[in-house]
RNA sequence: GCGGGUGUGGCGGAAUUGGUAGACGCGCCGGAUUCAAAAUCCGGUUUCCUCGGAAGUGUCGGUUCGAGUCCGACCACCCGCACCA
């Protein structure tokens, strides 16, 4: 028996691809073109199972395209910028740049070991100058266009390492590395006037219509469009307002405080001269940043002394405390406090004593003996305890108390959004340098197109406190484009998602003088299929939908969105294993003992955990290189492909490898080792097909209609499933039925066009051994018969009240009389019915009878 | 906390518009082949059962001739929350 070579094999063809350039691809105007996109790696520094899934998926479909005949666009590089690079560094003593080059080359040689159809002569790295020059040469224009300024924003500061601390650095409000109380410290930073967008960014989600519904809900709420109204209160004993922004005006007779931000105006200027209120704002500033932080830790506050005028009772007046859950981003960083409401200021009042009115009554209760307990009511009802607002709904009391201050000049109505603009500067150097200088005489000044790029320096200590560019000796040391005096250079680097934001673009073509010809992006763009991590719902694909739009403005494109399709993948799981000691173990050092429970190496007993996302610090890891040695990538697609939905997350195991496999050998045995003689390549189709030939013949046919729609839908579990179908089938061909060696050839040759996108490898060879010298690759996608999917019978079933009595095989299409009689007519049926009376039978043509009794 | 998702045999998952629940695979059981094993092939495999059936798609309730699918309430787990990418 022969096994397939499956390293011969696989290097074979990929030596083929390469040499004949089959997806080196160019623009032509004469096809119809596709791109296909994965979401680019960031070199970490082998590739892991969460890279294997997604570039089967890219590659899969745009093997498929290509196959249907599509000019089809797929490149592959690297988000080479970030924060790991600068951990590696601090950690192993190598340069950034080096640690990612190095990374870079092994990865490429992994992704090339899984055969993937890339067009390599379009790769990037973002951290090369020639990348992201182009993208300062963005920031300036933006800058031209008003879409940047620059304002004083709050950042995690470590006092002792006297840098800034990313959220992932953060843990437990102490610094990962000197484990000091972290801080925050407000800088001056660059930001993109994303929220010049949002109405555009909200309402094009409409046309998205290729995207997955919930990565479009997602993106709806983080824009987070509301409808309320700005209120100003006036703080007694002072002349301006307490300004205001809430979606709740209605409840305006329910309030009960005020609270603002720690970091509001009023609040800094309150503590300066009061030591227990500055003590609360430090303490504030000390917890994290985060949004999911602040939402979950203890409501507190600091009651200032001063008092606001209610607006709408006469005398009555409203503490205003400075509390730790108002966002100073978040509308004007002031609220009312309405407890009655609002969860978080009923947790607030009730701590603090504060009364709790009800102003919205629930439908269907009394409004007399409705009392709010532990939770607020944020549902719609009738106003009460409201004055002139009693009785109207949520909605209509909105409108009426708006019209009220609109008509005092106390208040407006406002169309607040969640988003906030987005902020670019890291102090980091492994990063692509802001192109700007500051100049104490002429301030910031831009660097001249002509002065592209601002390299980075080589020469740096990575390990020093602070921002190592701040640090460099004399890298920051230039002289002021305007003035020629001496000034210095912008120190911060872009966040990485700035790189990520137009790759895409770049891909249609990386040339030397421009981010990309707009002949190619015009002809390319948008992306057909964007393929990745369901992590990047909101921010990585926002920023770039934005992105495309300041592209635009700024003449580089003429294009809103950037991604006209998105298939979002789900996450490789494993067991996890745990040695008796508590520490997590690797699979491979896990093995099954001799009485069939888990071991580890030594013989001790190991305890069995759920399978988790594979993480590096759980150890559940599988190295896609030794899966990939051991049986080779089409193994590795097909276990991937099979199963599980891409949307859904994956177990790996390793007895669903090992089908994988069997398969994998089981499909080339039918081409190397057939039943029988298959007939010549090229023969006609005999007259006479019959028997278990036709029947096979008819399935290759609806095999093709399936497989077709399935992989046009992303159900590539599902298309797996119908090629294994009509393999099974193949075997059960009988030679001597008419027309069965023309069948067997036909079947052979439609499984090994059908494997194309699926098992490439394997799918040339089979083709090779069926006698062909062109490519599956260039082989145009088969389109099954239509007369041949017809079928004459049907399967009826039969039910008794809903539950299945029977089947009854009958002509399609038979009439509904046939249908009833004979349904009536089965032994069963006839038994379940026998003296009752029959009320009413269902017929539901050509597939079911339901008879009710 | 807010937002999003998922839940079907021992396991991963199938099931156009409400219409035969469990396709396909994994595992397991039995058999063939073999000196033996591996590999391979064939058959069986939701559970219970008095072998006629009965129950069954996270839980509870509803709509319907008929619900995995539609509606309401709940439970469990997972993901995101703006400096990880």
């Amino acid at each position: 028996m022969s096994r397939y070579n499956v390293k011969e094999t696989e290097s074979k063809w990929q030596a083929v691809w390469e040499e004949r350039h089959c997806f080196d691809v160019e623009e032509d105007s004469s096809k119809e073109k596709y791109y296909v996109l994965e979401m680019f790696p960031y070199p970490s520094g082998r590739i892991h199972m969460g890279h294997v899934r997604n570039y089967t998926l890219g590659d899969l479909v745009a093997r498929f395209r290509r196959a249907q005949g599509y000019n089809v666009l797929h490149p592959m590089g690297w988000d080479a910028f970030g924060l790991p690079a600068e951990n590696a560094a601090k950690e192993n003593n190598v340069h950034p740049a080096k640690w990612t080059h190095a990374n870079i080359a092994t990865m490429r040689d992994q992704l090339k070991s899984m055969g993937l159809s890339y067009d390599w002569r379009r790769e990037i790295a973002t951290c090369d100058p020639d990348y992201y020059k182009h993208e300062q040469k963005m920031f300036l224009d933006f800058l031209d266009a008003g879409l940047v300024y620059r304002k004083e924003s709050w950042v995690n500061w470590d006092p002792v390492e006297n840098t800034v601390l990313a959220n992932e650095q953060v843990i437990d409000g102490k610094g990962w590395r000197s484990g000091a109380e972290v801080e925050k410290r407000k800088l001056a930073q660059w930001f993109l006037k994303i929220t010049a967008y949002a109405d555009e960014l909200l309402s094009a989600i409409e046309e998205l219509d290729r995207w997955p519904e919930r990565v479009r809900i997602m993106q709806h709420n983080w824009i987070g469009r509301s409808e309320g109204a700005h209120i100003a209160f006036d703080i007694i004993g002072r002349d301006k307002p307490l300004d205001v922004y809430t979606t709740r005006p209605d409840t305006i007779f329910g309030a009960s405080f005020m609270a603002i931000s720690a970091n509001h105006p009023l609040a800094q200027e309150l503590a300066a001269d009061n030591p227990e209120l500055s003590d609360f704002i430090g303490q504030c500033n000390r917890m994290a940043t985060s949004e999911a932080a602040i939402e979950t830790a203890e409501k507190l506050g600091c009651d200032t002394g001063l008092k606001c005028a209610h607006p709408v009772i006469e005398g009555e007046t409203l503490p205003i405390y400075v509390a730790n859950f108002v966002l100073m981003d978040y509308g004007t960083g002031a609220i009312f406090g309405c407890p009655a409401h609002d969860q978080r200021d009923l947790d607030f009042a009730r701590k603090y004593g504060l009364p709790v009115t009800p102003v919205v009554c629930p439908p269907d209760t009394d409004p007399s003996t409705f009392e709010i307990g532990n939770e607020a009511f944020v549902g719609d009802g009738n106003i009460i305890n409201s004055e002139f607002l009693n009785g109207l709904s949520v909605p209509d009391a909105k409108s009426k108390i708006i019209a009220h201050f609109e008509g005092r000049g106390m208040g407006e109505k406002q169309v607040n959004f969640r988003l906030r603009d987005w902020g670019v500067s890291r102090q980091r150097y492994w990063g692509c340098p802001i192109p700007v200088v500051h100049c104490d005489d002429c301030g910031i000044v831009p660097v001249p197109a002509e002065d592209l790029p601002v390299v980075l320096p080589e020469d740096i200590d990575i390990n020093v406190a602070g921002n190592p560019l701040d640090k460099h000796p004399t890298w920051k040391n230039v002289d002021c484009p305007k003035c020629g005096k001496a000034a210095r250079r912008e120190t911060d680097t872009f966040d990485t998602f700035f790189e990520s934001s137009w790759y895409f673009a770049r891909f249609c073509a990386p040339v030397e003088n421009e981010a990309f010809t707009r002949s190619a992006a015009d002809y390319w763009l948008p992306v057909d299929q964007y393929i990745g991590g369901i992590e990047h719902a909101v921010l990585h694909l926002l920023y770039s939908r934005f992105f495309t739009r300041a592209l635009k403005e700024c003449g580089y494109l003429d294009l809103e969105e950037p991604f006209a399709g998105l298939q979002t993948q789900g996450m490789i799981c494993h067991e996890t294993y745990k040695s008796a000691a508590g520490k997590w173990l690797l699979p491979t050092d896990v093995s099954t003992g001799e009485t069939g429970e888990l071991v580890d190496s030594t013989g001790a007993k190991v305890t069995r955990g759920r399978s988790e996302k594979m993480s590096k610090s759980k150890k559940n890891v599988v190295d896609p290189e030794e899966i990939i040695q051991t049986y080779g990538a089409d193994t590795a697609r097909l276990f991937m492909l099979s199963d599980s939905p891409p949307d859904r997350d994956l177990d790996w195991t390793d007895s669903g490898i090992e089908g994988a496999w069997r398969y994998v050998n089981r499909l080339w045995r039918l081409i190397s080792e057939p039943p029988f003689a298959p007939a010549d390549k090229g023969a006609s189709r005999p007259a006479d097909v019959a028997g278990s030939a036709l029947d096979v013949e008819r399935m290759v046919h609806k095999t093709v209609a399936t497989v077709t729609a399935d992989l046009e839908r992303f159900h590539f579990n599902k298309a797996v499933a119908r090629v294994r179908e009509l393999s099974n089938a193949v075997e059960t061909l009988k030679e001597t039925d008419p027309g069965a060696a023309w069948v067997l050839r036909f079947a052979s040759e439609t499984l090994a066009i059908l494997a194309g996108p699926l098992m490439p490898h394997l799918a040339e060879e089979m083709w090779s051994a069926l006698g062909h010298d062109a490519l599956i690759a260039d082989t145009a996608w088969p389109e099954a018969d239509e007369s041949m999917l017809v079928e004459d019978t049907i399967t009826v079933a039969v039910q008794v009240n809903g539950k299945l009595r029977g089947t009854l095989e009958i002509a399609k299409d038979a009439d509904k009389e046939t249908v009833e009689q004979s349904a009536l007519m089965l032994d069963n049926v006839q038994s379940f019915i026998a003296g009752k009376e029959v009320r009413k039978v269902i017929v539901v043509p050509n597939k079911i009878v339901n008879v009710v009794i």
